[in-house]
This record gives structure tokens, sequence and C-alpha cells, in this order.
RNA sequence: GGCCCCGUCGUCUAGUGGCCUAGGACGCUGGCCUCUCAAGCCAGUAACGCCGGUUCGAAUCCGGUCGGGGCUACCA
């Protein structure tokens, strides 16, 4: 059997971090069983779905790389893979349920029935709704309806009964009908839920496994009602715990960032964040976490994946994305941080810069856990003069040592030949040896100078960079400022 | 409240009755390296929620309890 799955996010919100996980478990499950990734949007709710969101949705999508088979944007064997686009199905099979008896028409008010909730949850008895409509005889109904009546249609859920299903991750889980009310399928106004539209795509698109959050958990039962009032079908559930904050509440914007969009601005790399996202409630097998894509798509399986839900940590994402940094070959290195550099110091870097920038380039590749640090770090090396980080200048420049070190440099680089890493590096020393400097405090007044900040990358890569004359043009600098 | 799900280091997890004096990773602490900061290397820190039961033997099985989460809409 062909496996077929799909993501089906709804645009009312940017990609977050938890519907990315869900994406991904369903791509790596359809790429290591050579099935189908479908990307759906269940777009029912009109009220806060919008183009901005879904073209969001696509964006971080494709950032990340899951890459679909079928869906919105690439098509497929369906006309239209959006549900604001299927309507007429889905008054279809409402009607068809409607003649076989498997739904009926309500007549309650949306204020009745908040009414007769909050009757019901202050009485202590279960708030779902009481089925009176149900006993309606439907040639009345119908009746009612033609004379104008608003109605919505709910599915006459078997009662007693119970469903049962075999979730892959959380074993079997059932359902007494007596907690599972009778549902609208179709509003008043005629458009879909969420239950009805999805339950009959999943069936029409033929998915085979609908892997989900664990939210939709308890909607399960109905799902596979509506799918059974349809003729049946054998989908396979699969419900992936939540991601929680680390208060270990679910995961809200008052946690911090959660959407796709903002780990990408902030410099991540699409390659880090798929590999931390699969780690949250999956685990390679060995004692390996940094994993390629195609060991994630040869070991995934759905039957490994936790049941508990996970916090989500940007520490050990932070810590991975510095990893994939420092795998990064040096020209990808330099193509994906040079726009943050020309960003930060305002202006295009031409041929020179960028034989400079890549020069520095791997002294900081291995220092950054984000991109745009990289661009903080070589800043001193594309402005005019440097701005002394206040701390750093106090800290270093006030002690006796600064005067002599940067008074000597000076007389040794003003006719430094060759001018390389090595020819500055043993030019120094040989000065600190003169003036029984220690290395320690002789080169952080050089640093301080040259860079502005105690912190920066290696020295004499950096002053070889530089060269000459903006070299000895702050170590005067610096010198006229102590 | 009702229904459902979950419970191993601070965090992500390995673990499916003996291989567990519970392994790995992040974090944190200390050390080495060293021109700063990183990186790297080494070491350390730290967990089976609790109570019963089954068993020769339980992190693993069962029951209870406590705790957390989800759902309970004409949202998804």
């Amino acid at each position: 059997m062909t496996v077929r799955v799909r993501f089906a996010p709804s645009p009312t919100g940017y990609l977050h971090v938890g519907g990315a996980r869900t994406a991904l478990f369903n791509w790596l499950f359809a790429r290591g069983r050579g099935g189908t990734f479908i990307l759906r949007s269940d777009d029912t709710d009109t009220e806060r779905s919008t183009a901005a969101f879904q073209e969001d949705i696509l964006e971080s999508m494709r950032w990340l790389g899951l890459d679909w088979d079928e869906g919105i944007d690439v098509g497929g064997d369906e006309a239209t893979y959006r549900q604001s686009e299927r309507l007429e199905r889905y008054r279809e099979v409402a009607d068809g349920l409607l003649d076989a008896g498997d739904a009926y028409r309500c007549f309650c008010t949306p204020e009745e029935l908040d009414e007769r909730r909050k009757q019901a949850m202050a009485e202590g008895s279960a708030p779902g709704y009481d089925g009176r409509c149900r006993e309606l005889d439907p040639a009345e109904a119908t009746r009612r309806v033609e004379a104008g009546e608003a109605a919505s249609v709910r599915l006459a859920v078997p009662r007693p009964g119970e469903t049962v299903f075999d979730d892959i991750v959380r074993g079997e889980v059932r359902f007494d009908h007596a907690n599972v009310d009778d549902f609208v399928i179709l509003r008043s106004s005629g458009m879909p839920t969420y239950h009805l539209a999805s339950s009959v795509d999943d069936a029409d698109f033929r998915i085979t496994h609908v892997v989900r959050g664990e939210d939709l958990l308890s909607s399960t039962p109905k799902h596979i009602l509506i799918g059974e009032a349809l003729g049946g079908t054998d989908i396979r559930y699969a419900h992936l715990s939540l991601l929680q904050g680390p208060d270990g509440r679910k995961l809200s914007k008052r946690h911090g960032d959660t959407a796709i969009k903002a780990y990408r601005e902030a410099g991540y790399l699409p390659e880090a964040m798929r590999n931390y996202l699969a780690l949250l409630g999956w685990s390679p097998g060995d004692d390996e976490t940094v994993v390629t894509l195609d060991e994630m798509v040869e070991r995934f399986g759905l039957d490994a994946v936790s049941k508990n839900p996970a916090v989500f940590d940007t520490a050990k994402l932070e810590w991975m994305n510095g990893v994939y940094i420092r795998e990064l070959g040096l020209d990808d290195f330099v193509d994906r941080t040079v726009p943050l550099v020309e960003t930060l110091v305002g202006r295009s870097l031409d041929a020179d810069d960028r034989a400079t920038f890549v020069e520095i380039a791997p002294h900081v590749q291995e220092r950054a856990k984000l991109l745009p640090e990289v661009a903080d770090q070589v800043r001193f090396l594309f402005v005019d003069a440097v701005e002394y980080d206040e701390t750093s200048w106090q800290k270093v420049m006030t002690a006796p040592e600064a005067r002599i070190a940067l008074d000597g440099a000076l007389a040794r680089l003003g006719d430094l030949d060759p001018w390389s890493v090595d020819g500055v590096e043993a030019a120094l020393r040989e000065m600190l040896e003169e003036y029984g400097l220690s290395a320690r405090k002789g080169f952080q007044s050089l640093r301080v100078a040259v860079s502005g900040s105690s912190v920066s990358p290696p020295l004499f890569e950096s002053i070889a960079a530089l060269g000459r004359a903006r070299t000895l043009d702050r170590l005067r600098a610096a010198f006229q400022r102590l």
C-alpha cells in the first residue's frame, strides 16, 4: 500500500514550531516509505484565514526544505487542495448524510446553545449538545428550512456505541459515544466545519495515515464516524504530543518566538531547525543527535515517536545551529553571511571587501551560534573608524602596558615585510619579548585598538585582514586617546 | 466538573523483567588548550513522581494516588 499523508494547516497564523514539527514528521514518514506528502489548506474558517498567513506557511515549509508532492501551489490529481474551493463537495456530502438519516437539521440558535451549555456547566453535567433536534421529523425539518429558517446540520452519533482505534503512537484509544455529542458538520451559513471538511478530504484524497497534534485526539472519533457514514475508510491515526513552553504549559507567544519565520530571521539555519525539531519526540536510536536528513528519513518511524510532550528549549537549538554553521563550506558560509554584513555596515561589499571577508571568515565561522553574530564580529573590518566599546576600553586601555604595546606595535608594523598573518605574529611576539609584556595584556591592548572591543576574531588574522594602513591609523588613534 | 492522553537527570531522550551501581545530548561547573571570545578535548553535576501489588528479580507488568497536558464552539 502506498502511503499518502497530508499536512493541513489552517492559514489563521504563521507556521509555528509545533506545526512545523508535525509537517516534518509527516514528511519523514512519507519519504521513508516512498509515499506521497500532500499540503492542504484547511481554510474553512473564513473569518480568521488570510492570504498572508497562507503565504507564510508555504515560505516556511520551503525554507525548511519540506517539499510536497501534491497540494496547494503544486497541484495534483485533485482540482484543488483548498477547502474553501470545495464547498460544493461538502454540501453534497452533508445532503447525502441527511438523506441517509446519518445527520439531521438543528434549529437551535447559537444563543440557545450557549445558554444551555452554561446551565449544564453550572449543574455539573456534560456540556455537549443535548440532541433535542434529533427527534424532529425530517420532512418537517425540510419544510422549515425551505420556509427560510436557519439550520445547521449535525451528525447523528450512533448511541449507544463506542469508537475504538489503534493510534500508532498512543496504542488503543476508546471513546464511549455517550461522551461524543452530535456535533455540527455544516453551519447554518452553509459552510462546513473543520470536522466535515477534513474528514471528507482525507477520504476523497485517499489519505492512509493522519499524523497530527494530540489536540485533535478527542476529535478523532468524530472523524472516524464521518468516515464510516461515508462508506468507511481505513485511515490509521498517529497523534503527536504537543510542544510545551519551558514552564510546562502549552507553547505560546508568551514563551518567546513560536513562528518559524522568527527563527529564520534570527539567523537559524533550516538544517539545524529541522534536526532539532526531529529530536522533539523522536530519537535516531543510537547515541547520535546530529543526523543528516537522509539518515533521518532512513531511521524515522512513527511507532518510535514518544508519547510525552516535549519542551521547546532554544538552548539546544542554538547549540545545534552552531554545529551546522561550522559544517558549512566556506563559500556557502560567505554567501549566507555577506548580506548580513552589508546590512550591518550599511553598504555593499566590493571585491576587495569580499576578499577581506573570505580571509577572516573561517575564524568567525567557528565562533558563531547565530548568523548575525558573524556580521557583528567582522564589522570593524568594514568601517572607517572603530567605535570603542567603553567597557573594553576601561578594562584594558587604562593599564600602563597599553601605551607600551601600542607604541611598540606601531614601530614594528610600520615596515613589516611581508605583511602576512605569520609576519604580524612574529613581529608582535618579538615586541612583547623586548618590552617584557605578557601576551595576555599586550595583545588585549592591540585588540581593543584595532577592533574596538576586548572580544574579536584572532588578533593576527584580524590585523592581517585589516591591512597595514588602517592598522597603523587605528593604533595611532588609540594611542592619542590614552 | 466530564472525557481522553501523559509522567526517566533542569531540558531532549535511550531503555519493552535480569546486560541499569540507569546510557547519550544540551545546559551548568571545573580543567586542559590559548592573544580575547569561541571551538575542541577531559572531568564533574543531575533522573526512574508517590504508594501498593505481581515476580527469585521491576524504570520496565498491574492497581491506586498525585501531578501535568489536551478536548469539552455553528475555531481548527
